[in-house]
DNA sequence: CAAAATATACTGGAAAACCAGTAGAAAAGA
DNA sequence: TCTTTTCTACTGGTTTTCCAGTATATTTTG
C-alpha cells in the first residue's frame, strides 16, 4: 500500500486526484494540503510517505522550495510535479531539485496513474506532452530561469511597470548609469536583445 | 434534477468537479468535454442543459467564444466560468458574453456548490476571491482587453519576440513608419507609456 | 582574511523608440 | 454607394535605450 500526499492550491484538483487514485487499491491518499508551509509543518511528524503530488504555484511558498525541503527531510520520498507550467526551464529546475516526474494538468487520468506507478517503481516519468517538450530541439531558450540579484529583480519589476531608467534611478536614489548597467545585465542573463523580449521572457517565467 | 455539462481542458479538474457535484442529488453531470469544438458540436443535439461549467483556456477555441455560442444556441442555459484567470477585464468580458457566474479554480468545494446553486436559482454568483477582485477600487487597469486588429496582433507578437521596428517592417513588407504607427496605436489601446508596459500587459491578458 | 559577487558609476556614441501631427488608399460594413 | 475602419506612410524632432568598454566600493561567501 503506497501512501500519497497531495499538495495543490486547487481543492477541485485535489478532489479529482484523490478520486482517481483511490480507485487504485495499491494507492492511498493519506493527506492533502492547499499550501506549502502547512505541508512542510506536517512532514516531520508524518509516517513514511511514498510519493508527493506537488503543484509548483502555491499561495505561500514555491513548489520549488517545497520540493527542496522534501528531499532534504525525506530523501526516499518521491516527488511528482503536476503543474500548468510547460516551460522546459521550469521542468528542468524541478528535476534538478529532485523531482522524479512531471506532468501537466491536462494529462489524462490514465497518464496520471501510469506516472504515479512509474515513479513509485523508481523511474523518471513524464506525461506525453512533457516528453515532447523535453525532446524537441532547443531554440532560443534560456537554459534555466536566470539567477537575479535582489536589485535586479527590483529594476526588472519597475521596467515592467513602464518606468524609464531615469525614473527608476530617481526612485532608487542611484545614478541613471547604474540602472542602465542593471538593464544590461538583465538582458545578458535572459539573452534578450531588447526590453520587449526581456519583459516577455520574464512574464513567461512568472517573474513579474 | 439539474443537468450539468463540464468543459475543461484538465481531465483531473473534470474528475474533481464531477465527484463534488454528483454527491449532490439535485445535480447530474450528463457530459464532459476537454475541447470547445467537441462540446459545440454536441450542443444542438443535446437535451436541455441547465448549466455549463466552462473553462476559458481550451486547446482549440476560447471559452469566450464557447460562451457566446451557448447563449446564441440555448439562451436559457446558464454558464458558470471556472478559470485561473483573475484579471477583472477577463471576468467582465465573460459576464458581457452572458456568463452568470465566475469562480477561480482555487475556490473551495463549498463555494463551488454554492455558486452552482445560486446560478441555477437565477442569480449572478462569484466566489469570494472573485467578489474581492470585482469590488476593489480601480487602479490603472484597462477597462477591458482592447480590441486589436489582425495587423496589430501581428506587430505585437513580433515586438514581443524582440524584433525592432525596422526588422518587422522588412518582414511584413511595409515601411518602418507604418510599423511605428501600429506601435503607437497599440500603446494607446493599452494605455502604455512604453514598450515594456505594453508587453507586460499583453502577457497578463494572454495575448502573446 | 581573501576571493567572489554585487552594486555602483562613468565615457562616447549609435540605434531605436516615442511624440504629435497629417493624410490618402483599401477594405469592410451598413 | 456611402461611411467607417484599417492600413499605409510621411514630417521633424526629442527621448530613451542599447552598446562595449572601464573601474571602484561594498557586501557576501568560503
Amino acid at each position: 500500500m503506497n501512501n500519497i500526499v497531495i499538495v495543490d492550491d486547487h481543492p477541485i484538483v485535489i478532489e479529482g486526484l484523490s478520486t482517481l487514485l483511490q480507485a487504485n487499491e495499491a494507492l492511498q491518499v493519506v493527506a492533502t494540503f492547499t499550501a506549502g508551509q502547512a505541508f512542510l509543518s506536517f512532514l516531520p511528524g508524518a509516517g513514511f510517505i511514498d510519493i508527493v503530488l506537488l503543484d509548483i504555484t502555491l499561495p505561500d511558498i514555491s513548489g520549488v522550495e517545497v520540493c527542496k525541503q522534501i528531499k532534504k527531510t525525506s530523501p526516499e520520498t518521491k516527488v511528482l510535479i503536476i503543474s500548468n507550467h510547460n516551460e522546459r526551464s521550469i521542468i528542468l529546475q524541478m528535476l534538478q531539485q529532485g523531482a522524479s516526474g512531471y506532468l501537466l494538468k491536462n494529462a489524462s487520468s490514465e497518464e496520471l496513474v501510469r506516472c504515479v506507478h512509474d515513479v513509485l517503481d523508481g523511474k523518471v516519468a513524464f506525461s506525453a506532452e512533457v516528453m515532447a517538450i523535453m525532446t524537441r530541439p532547443l531554440q532560443n531558450e534560456p537554459k534555466a530561469t536566470p539567477h537575479l540579484t535582489k536589485r535586479e529583480k527590483q529594476v526588472l519589476s519597475m521596467i515592467a511597470a513602464g518606468r524609464t531608467s531615469a525614473s527608476i534611478a530617481e526612485e532608487l536614489c542611484v545614478s541613471q548609469f547604474t540602472v542602465e548597467t542593471h538593464r544590461r545585465n538583465l538582458m545578458q542573463k535572459f539573452e534578450a536583445g531588447n526590453t520587449a523580449a526581456l519583459i516577455r521572457m520574464a512574464a513567461e517565467q512568472q517573474l513579474l
